[in-house]
DNA sequence: TTGTAATGCCTAAGTTTTTGATGTATTTTT
DNA sequence: AAAAATACATCAAAAACTTAGGCATTACAA
């Protein structure tokens, strides 16, 4: 689809995204195994149906910052001449999938109680 | 409770608010006619049993801006020497609400199914 | 009665996260 | 041959929030 007409469509409000980078990126890796950078943005794209669109401005900074912060580990291939770096889930970035999952599945609850989404059966 | 043990207990990280307090105060007002800064904020607290705490720091520019937006209107009056400014929903603000839900209801079910928190039944 | 906590409004500096623009280079498709 | 896709990256600016403060009144406990 081109550019042009996606702002036509999908895509809500980019606000309620702020927080959830981290918790997308390390779900998708330990699903995946390993992941590269242009491949995490397609594969958030597909998956959502449009509906959440990773930037790469956005993407490549957190990457850095969980592999500095030791979630992640890096390894570079060579595809001809172009460069692709693999992410991966460290052991502590494995342990901390699980929490941060929790932590966004309790949030929902709360808001969703909050905001009356969530009807008792009635 | 006191301040200091509260962090113990409940409360995760806050990022995962950013972008829903808008939302959590259209949803009050809509709910309660008209309330106070301060009231909204121990309501929210109460209601999600100490999990989601706004803080006046992050209230109170949000009030004022949805009021320049024209979602919200106030009133001010006095109890005793102490000020207190209600806010209510105007009829833009109103038709507002539902949207936001709207919104929110479907990005939690995108993020559902981008997590795998929703499984189908099977 | 005195001082601490609660009520009630507010601002402002600094941090974090993201957007949007831009840059570079290779490969594939039209 | 040109345009689009692939693939990495950075950076200024915006947005939203946190933390810390300021001011004043009222309630409550020591």
């Amino acid at each position: 689809m081109p550019k042009f007409l996606m702002y036509f469509c999908f895509m809500y409000s980019k606000e309620l995204l702020k927080g959830t980078l981290k918790t997308i990126i390390l779900k998708l890796l330990a699903e995946n195994g390993k992941m590269y950078g242009y491949e995490i943005t397609q594969k958030v794209k597909m998956l959502s149906s449009d509906k959440i669109v990773i930037t790469e401005g956005a993407l490549y900074p957190s990457l850095h910052k969980l592999e500095a912060e030791g979630l992640l580990q890096t390894e570079t291939i060579n595809i001809g001449k172009r460069v692709r770096k693999y992410y991966s889930l460290t052991p502590q970035g494995t342990s901390t999938v699980k929490n941060k999952l929790e932590e966004f599945a309790d949030f929902v609850e709360t808001m969703q109680s909050l905001l009356s989404l969530k009807t008792a059966t009635s």
